[in-house]
DNA sequence: CATTTACGGTACTCATCGTACCTTAATCGG
DNA sequence: CCGATTAAGGTACGATGAGTACCGTAAATG
């Protein structure tokens, strides 16, 4: 016999092919965004054809989003300075790289690209960190703890406000990446007069 | 002679035809967004082919945002209630009942549509009236004149804080209408207190 | 080893953008 | 008033890309 047993099989099933097709739309988003993504290429650059990807997925979008979650998996730990202000600017730089990144273009692509499909648009703000004031609730409560701000700030809508600002800039300019001294200025301009407006009006 | 000389002439030309197809082309917007607005379709509505609209604009985008230019075409008064609480919640009722009319639907399908060409989305956000932190910063001064905010404020983005929070709900929940409840608290939990803040704090 | 599962290859339908070409009506200059 | 020019209408077509259908065959399963 010339052949191995379960050696060097060449036909890819299952999770290995699964992940060759992800890896494969992984990089046409990268190369050409969600409105480049095309599905024959996808699955030439996966070594296989339309039919597995459609056997996995309903879809262009729904491809498109899988391949997104897996290549924003990683997610970075809560700054603590010790200080609001430092933890607030570390969070807002977080965020600035990362909608900065090859991974922020997609992401934008990709929601502007599904804004339809309100199903597949609550998955992705809910992926993309988004709803995520529970970071912002966590340094707030810090602060609280330390003194530094008073607990009604303690409140999704105000919590958020500084990336929901950032997130501004992306939509309203068109730029890549948002200069830090703006972050800055979101910072004392906004934020902090903010947390220093909850506190009691002496009456 | 059986025919009138310059009586109904059967075929339109020039502004006429002009107007007819960007008629039609509002009208499958209000129907059926960006996303369903058809050349095809819009050519027949308009009572004419694609070659008379392709002679007018180079793409279904330009025509889109040429159309959507004329449905918003109105700009409301800035409102005086003598209070700048009373203002902002009027501003921001406003600028809620306009994201939230079929303008407003379109205005978020065009803005998704068009998202991969800087060149129109920049027409878009400039048109739709994004930048105006103009009216912000009058009734901010008119409230800074009352001795109701300090001067620092008067800060476009200290001014456009609310707005920015508004959008931001439409940009995250694909909600048609933001509640009322939630823009009061906008403005009770954030807009005025970010005010307050900006007052010397007593050193 | 027989059976079932699912991959690979290929060809197809369908929708829709944008273009080409030709005929004919409206307008304009002489 | 009439011929020339301009722009409309009709229709057909090329190109692209999503999603579907079939069929033969390799890989897993037992």
């Amino acid at each position: 016999m010339t052949e191995e047993p379960t050696a060097a099989p060449t036909r890819r099933r299952g999770a290995a092919l699964e992940q060759a097709i992800l890896r494969a739309a992984v990089d046409e988003l990268l190369e050409s965004g969600y409105s480049g993504l095309n599905m024959d290429k996808v699955a030439s650059r996966a070594g296989t054809n339309k039919n597995a990807i459609y056997r996995r997925w309903p879809n262009r979008a729904a491809l498109s989003i899988a391949a997104y979650r897996q290549l924003s998996a990683a997610s970075a730990p809560l700054p603590d300075t010790g200080e609001l202000r430092g933890d607030v600017l570390e969070l807002l730089r977080g965020a600035n790289r990362h909608w900065s990144s090859p991974t922020g273009d997609i992401l934008r692509s990709l929601l502007s690209g599904v804004a339809d499909d309100p199903e597949l648009l609550a998955q992705l703000h809910e992926q993309s960190g988004d709803a995520g004031s529970g970071m912002w609730l966590t340094i707030l409560g810090r602060a609280v703890a330390r003194g530094e701000a008073p607990p009604e700030v303690l409140h999704p809508r105000v919590a958020t406000v500084a990336v929901v600002l950032l997130r501004n800039e992306f939509v309203t300019r068109g730029v890549p990446t948002v200069p830090d001294n703006v972050l800055v200025e979101i910072v004392d301009e906004v934020y902090l007069p903010l947390i220093r407006g909850h506190r009691r009006t002496p009456d």
